[in-house]
DNA sequence: CTCCAGGGATGAT
DNA sequence: ATCATCCATGGA
């Protein structure tokens, strides 16, 4: 099957680090999308597609995202206009609250390779198998399947200190103490708390939950290479600017698309050399 | 080998 | 409120 898929860019959005489980398979990628397993392939301004309906494919890649005009709402600095044209056709996607909240609390103080290595092995030993075009696929465990889990099975996922985090925080999702799906009615600063009550969630791993889960795309996590861009970029020669000044320069500075604009910042750092150690 | 990573929790100033 | 330290692990 394929629909039609105008200023999308799938590789550049499966691979600038806002989910961590697609794998590269001959002109396309495999993976899953919540209990689905899927094949996906861009063909110009087209995505060719098995496993899935048309439906979920386009509001998992959030093809209904206006880019174009969300692009122009950045702001116009020369970083942020470098990193829009690098990052031309990057869309946030929408992925299933639980897996992805999880997979941020295994990112403390990970590189993004490892956080892939983290996720995949969760799957591999506590998913469910799905076949896609002769690969086999494996989704994410829900919380109901962490619980069962002991802090040691976790650890032994490559997971370290951030074993506990995950499990006390499945065990307050699958309980119903935490209700994720309910969450989504509330306005940002209240999830944001919300969040942030959960073990292994701080400001950061809350705005990438926001953005990637919840369609908060105002949300700026801010992160290592993020700080470096701003400290960089907007703030050059200037001692002790405070982390809280950070925080509200990007609120007031980016706009009702902060993260998406964060998002591209963040990619362009990584992968366009944008930014120094 | 060393350095550091899409940080958070805790306890001391 | 800000700051220092510790937490596991492995890619670079």
């Amino acid at each position: 099957m394929k629909i039609l898929a105008p200023d999308f860019d799938l590789e550049k959005t499966l691979n600038c680090g806002q989910v961590f489980h697609w794998e590269k398979s001959g002109a396309g990628f495999v993976g899953a999308i919540g209990a689905k397993g899927v094949y996906v392939e861009q063909q110009r301004d087209q995505l060719v597609f098995m496993g899935a309906t048309a439906k979920v494919i386009a509001n998992y890649f959030s093809l209904d995202h206006p880019l174009a005009g969300i692009c122009c709402s950045f702001p116009r600095d020369p970083g942020m206009t470098a990193a829009r044209d690098f990052c031309r056709g990057l869309r946030i996607i929408r992925q299933p609250r639980w897996e992805c909240l999880a997979t941020f609390i295994t990112s403390s103080m990970k590189q993004v390779a490892h956080i892939r290595q983290i996720s995949l092995a969760l799957r591999k030993r506590y998913g469910e198998s799905k076949q896609i075009l002769g690969h086999k696929i494996f989704t994410y465990p829900s919380a109901e399947q962490i619980v069962e889990l002991t802090e040691q099975g976790l650890r032994e996922c490559a997971l370290g200190y951030r074993a506990k985090n995950l499990l006390v925080t499945a065990r307050l999702v699958a309980s119903g103490e935490a209700k994720l799906e309910a969450w989504r009615e509330l306005p940002d600063d209240a999830l944001r708390e919300h969040l942030c009550e959960l073990p292994g969630v701080g400001a950061k791993v809350a705005n990438c939950v926001m953005l990637f889960a919840y369609e908060r795309l105002r949300a700026f996590p801010i992160d290592v290479w993020i700080e470096r861009v701003l400290r960089q970029q907007y703030f050059p020669r200037k001692r002790k600017v405070t982390a809280q000044q950070l925080r509200n320069f990007c609120d007031r500075y980016f706009g009702e698309h902060g993260g998406y604009a964060q998002q591209y910042l963040f990619h362009h750092a990584r992968k366009g050399g944008a930014v120094s150690k």
